[in-house]
DNA sequence: TGTACATCAGTGAACGCGCGTTCACTGATGTAC
DNA sequence: TGTACATCAGTGAACGCGCGTTCACTGATGTAC
């Protein structure tokens, strides 16, 4: 329709992806096609490859932004053991477990990534090494390297708990799974 | 065809769900089409509807066989905790990692597990709890239920774990990953 | 023992549907003269 | 200042395809007489 500064397209991407990011981690990749995607940017199917190639593009771009959300969420944390104990309790509230869709990509998607293309492993994979050192930076701010396997350790477990607190039907149980899991998380801090 | 005994007909479903089992393992649910599930058990489509109301009735079966078989692998490790060593051990090996066809349900499809139907969720719940209960009882035979929370843990942190070795796309992180997890893992049998 | 019939697991074509992708077109705007 | 044109983000119909599901049919076997 109309033609518009420089900036816009780049906005429509932006949105496009952030949209897509956050319809992924509700419902799966597999199940959010590309109509609705642009439906729900308020634009139509065609235009969607005006902005990526395919939608393995759009997964890759998608993956690698979420990711790197999530890292700069870390980041944001106040410094040191502190801030990991906020993001523990932050990640394994209610409130994260019910809202997959602004949440922790790896939680909601994690099991998926394994079968996606090379391209979106590798941004995945960055974005995971990246949030390794984040956390164990924070472990232990004079010897990371050291505390590289408790940082992974931390990752996996809150990962993992979040994921199974969000499968079990049983609310009582899922809440014993969060629980734990805090309990657990504290012990690499240790 | 041909007019078979009775166990016939029982004998063709359970080739189905086992089929199937490792199919949703490897390529995910939504990736495997029922035409594709069926020549996998040298049928054709058609004859799926005698054995499953729907792919979702298919999708609750197959998950509630493989999380029940998932129990059983754990059941017949040797007794205590020399029982849970063994079981990190394989359970984080490379050759787990890459043979998701026939490894744990809950590291291929957790993630998934959370958007399927009540009754499969239900399914799942059953089964997550009788390992939780059998990890509990190996980890502290006198007081199982004192156990419970780093049951949990270690289960998560397992199934964590394995999902992150096969996600990352660098070889060298995914075997830091898995010997991490080993590490980590035993500190649950303390 | 021989024949007619009932059973029923499995066949395979067809259904409507949504998927990812393509493409000729639109039309509001910025630019050139 | 006014007009003609180029740009290009977005439109929306159409494509072939595989999906889950349905259904009339097949044909080898067990059973009844």
């Amino acid at each position: 329709m109309a033609r518009y500064g420089r900036e816009h397209k780049e906005a429509t991407r932006q949105r496009i992806v952030e949209s897509a990011g956050n319809r992924f981690k509700q419902s799966g990749v597999d199940a959010s096609g590309i109509a609705t995607l642009m439906a729900e940017v308020g634009l139509t199917n065609g235009a969607f490859y005006a902005h990526f190639e395919s939608k393995d593009d759009l997964v890759a771009t998608v993956v690698a932004e979420q990711v790197r959300a999530q890292v700069e969420r870390i980041a944001a944390l106040p410094a040191g053991r502190a801030g990991v104990e906020e993001f523990i309790r932050d990640y394994l509230s209610v409130e994260h477990r019910d809202n997959p869709a602004s949440g922790c990509p790896s939680a909601a998607l994690l099991d998926e990534i394994a079968r996606f293309t090379d391209a979106t492993r590798q941004g995945y994979t960055d974005g995971a090494g990246a949030i390794i050192d984040e956390i164990a930076t924070r472990l232990s701010p004079r010897n990371p390297a050291g505390a590289r396997a408790r940082s992974i350790g931390l990752f996996t477990l809150l990962v993992g708990t979040l994921q199974l607190s969000r499968a079990v039907a049983d609310q009582e149980l899922s809440l014993e799974v969060l629980a734990s899991g805090i309990e657990n998380a504290r012990a690499f801090l240790r």
